[in-house]
DNA sequence: CGATCGCCCTGTGTGC
DNA sequence: TGCACACAGGGCGATC
């Protein structure tokens, strides 16, 4: 489950791993892999070759390394991607999707994904609001963590929309980088249940929610991200720390670091929603 | 256009 | 032991 935080140690592997370095050859090992590189993978393959990378961008929880043409290759890691700098003649990953080969001769790139949800692809490079952003990124919304973020403008957007809380915060196009862990983590910090109408939220809560949000990828990010399995990797395979520091998510039956009262799951859009019944009371009228 | 829903995937765990 | 099914769930296309 990588959300804004895992992603950023994945950007930054990359960035200190892959750039400056010139692509020598491509190896699509399933088709899923590049489905959203519509050309196909021979064309993935031999555009990418030649190429040399240079940095490694991200936005929300899409990042992309900037190519010498001008374009990027944008990756997504889904449920289960991974992107792994191993060495030349290492083994074979079980679900090596894509392997990427330099012309220095050193360690590969592999985008390894066992749910297929994730994918790469090659993407012409725009600029939107003033930030360079690959076509299939321009209507994510900047995350948090950008310089350029603007709190007033996301608080004002969520409470535009007629929808509920966890909905909005989930809502790439309103804020970016934000997933199912950090939602319910910060919704458990502002004592809000997910069905709360954005509506409703005074312009205070709004904004604290969002903070809260900001503030819990920030202490993730500091400890090199959560994972619950080897799925969730940073380039050289190793796993974050936070999930030792998470509230509710996942916690079911616990109690409530705050209160005592068990933590409780509750399904949302065919998903789970984890929270406190006592401090984040369900909304009247909500079913 | 805003909001909602179903689907894409595979490995793991659980209950019968 | 083996089978069926729930679950993990981000993003996007279809639909109203």
């Amino acid at each position: 489950m990588p959300e804004l935080p895992e992603v950023e140690v994945v950007r930054r592997g990359l960035h200190e791993h892959v750039a400056g370095r010139t692509v020598a050859e491509v190896e699509v090992l399933h088709a899923r892999a590049i489905r959203r590189h519509l050309p196909g993978a021979a064309d993935f393959a031999s555009r990418l070759a030649g190429r040399s990378m240079l940095a490694a961008r991200r936005r929300g929880k899409y990042l992309w390394v900037e190519l010498s043409d001008g374009d990027a290759l944008l990756a997504h890691l889904g449920m289960s991607g991974q992107m792994l700098v191993q060495p030349p003649g290492a083994p074979d990953e079980k679900h090596l999707r894509v392997r990427v080969r330099f012309a220095d001769g050193g360690p590969e790139l592999r985008f390894v994904d066992q749910r297929t949800f994730g994918g790469l692809a090659l993407a012409e490079v725009v600029e939107v609001d003033g930030a360079p952003l690959p076509l299939p990124v321009a209507h994510i919304a900047r995350d948090p963590m950008d310089p350029a973020f603007d709190p007033d403008a996301a608080v004002a957007a969520m409470r535009r929309r007629r929808t509920d809380v966890k909905r909005a915060l989930l809502d790439q196009t309103l804020v970016s980088g934000v997933g199912n862990i950090y939602a319910d983590e910060a919704l458990w910090r502002s004592r809000l249940h997910s069905l709360r109408p954005t509506a409703k939220l005074t312009r205070v809560k709004a904004a604290e929610v969002l903070a809260h949000a900001t503030e819990v990828m920030r202490e993730a990010l500091g400890e090199g991200g959560t994972s619950f399995d080897a799925l969730y990797v940073d380039v050289n395979g190793r796993s974050g720390y936070f999930d030792r520091s998470l509230n509710v998510y996942g916690q079911q039956h616990r109690p409530c670091r705050r209160c005592g009262t068990a933590i409780v799951r509750e399904p949302f859009m065919n998903r789970s929603s984890y929270s406190c019944p006592r401090c984040q009371p369900r909304p009247r009228g909500a079913a």
